[in-house]
DNA sequence: GTCAATATGAAATATTAATTCCAATCCGTA
DNA sequence: TACGGATTGGAATTAATATTTCATATTGAC
């Protein structure tokens, strides 16, 4: 190995870009599938990555040897390198915010301990969340003549902006909220064509249950989002999701639950969207 | 390997953490060094993983048989799936997971689109914070006698989050919503020695606007929540916040927005509780 | 079209690493 | 303290993986 042979990621990924043109054409096969799968670099095997590539394992070998490494070993390490610091500096980042955070470190502290929270939230949700779950709902809401929508206290402001985002893509929907007292007339008048979706963490708002049960009786279809498969939610729900919010310093974070509740409403708008012109065309 | 054998990172952590009390010496000490060094599990040999954690190499995957593994290499794989998963820095997930979205691939996509809105809202506003702001509009809300909320159609889920957690804190507020029509009565009775916090962005909700001016007129100072320096809300602000947030098919994420609330909210009870034992003390 | 240089494929080989095995040691119990 | 079972260390074995080799194919120059 001589003295220039890139030790790190960007130089290595640097020299193969300027010398891609003059590249024989395997070799630039696993080039190009280098800089495309990188991670699958870092952990296959000689012999599986060539095959992912299309190319003999020797080329593979041939092609590190090319960029100056002494083999595809050497190579490899490159590419794991990359994944260590990536993804220390990630941790790194996370923890040091919450570490701040947790050791309450002022005001700034509180702020970013709910940033915090909120990310992880979301990366939470982002790798649990179940597709066909997910479809399901989509599908269930989608040909509702109504939905209603269900939630109290910390779930409220999900629900408000559900039923807000509702009325700007045009599909009804009620928010089940009358400073009235009518709640319970209003879920009256909902049939099994319609559809609810119900939020509600623990401790359970004893209305959003009580609700939740009434409107189950009417054959109502449920779309529950909650956050454990004990929720007395979950028991109603035709569909439901199960959301782990982090929290700090006792309040919970209600950035997953949100983003999944925008999703499903904008998907279902699609979904309207797609049935309509199935219609019409 | 039978089939309860941890597939991800946390549930594997969870079993060991589990039965950690009852591992004989050396596979307890393998199984310290794992959880504490999972890049180096992730990445290394059999050999040299025994040799950093000072056991034999019979002793991990001793350590992997006994947690229903078939051997080292299939308890590494939950090693590297992690890395896999936890992957490329937080910008190159962001921008994975966008670039799916964007190219319209289905449900999900729409799901992931939202989480990425969201995620780069939440590192925006963490880096663009000004800590004096954050400190200057704590000290405001927090010597005032009742805060009033203001925030219509997409920003109201939001106010009534704040005015969620700040009942549960005990602060005495007000949601400024009235289904009466009263919202110009409620806002009369403000008076300086109270605050707003006041959040629209563009399109700014004409009433939001309004009523601000409306406030502001009579002397209660505001805190604004907004998207620019040309907001109409800023003029009227003692101190304002500019959030930025990102959007996803046309609908903006307000996860940021939600975040700085939250984290304000529960500073301001914070800067009570200190004032109060400094009155007592 | 022929030749030489270069590139490629496939199998053989060398290397490295995982796993197994067995003897030695430790630990609790009678 | 003697016994039996569990645990551990270390070497032997087996499996896997990288690398090399060599025959064949391709390319470009004359």
């Amino acid at each position: 190995m001589d003295e220039r042979v890139p030790r790190d990621f960007e130089t290595l990924r640097a020299t193969i870009l300027d010398r891609r043109a003059s590249l024989p054409k395997r070799i630039a096969q696993i080039a190009a599938y280098a800089l495309d799968n990188p991670d699958d670099i870092a952990f296959g095997t000689a012999a599986s990555i060539a095959a992912s590539a299309g190319v003999q394992p020797s080329t593979l070998i041939r092609f590190a040897q090319q960029l100056g490494f002494d083999g595809f070993t050497s190579l490899q390490q490159v590419f794991r390198e990359r994944l260590r610091e990536r993804n220390s500096s990630y941790d790194e980042r996370l923890a040091a915010l919450r570490a701040k955070a947790e050791e309450g470190a002022g005001h700034r502290a509180i702020f970013d301990g709910f940033v915090a929270a909120a990310s992880t939230s979301l990366s939470d949700i982002s790798r649990s969340l179940n597709d066909a779950h997910f479809e399901e709902a989509i599908a269930l809401l989608a040909k509702a003549e109504t939905i209603y929508v269900l939630a109290k206290r910390r779930s409220y402001p999900v629900a408000s902006y559900i039923a807000y985002a509702l009325g700007k893509l045009k599909i009804r929907n009620q928010l089940v909220e009358s400073a009235a007292g009518l709640n319970a007339e209003m879920i009256g008048f909902a049939t099994p064509r319609d559809a609810v979706i119900a939020i509600s963490f623990s401790p359970y708002a004893p209305a959003t249950i009580e609700e939740t049960r009434a409107i189950a009786e009417q054959g109502v279809p449920i779309v529950a989002i909650t956050d454990s498969s004990f929720s007395p939610l979950a028991q109603f729900a035709k569909v439901w999701f199960e959301v782990a919010e982090a929290d700090f310093g006792g309040f919970r974070s209600i950035s997953a639950t949100m983003a999944l509740a925008m999703a499903l409403t904008v998907a279902v708008g699609e979904k309207r969207r797609e049935a309509g012109r199935r219609r019409k065309g």
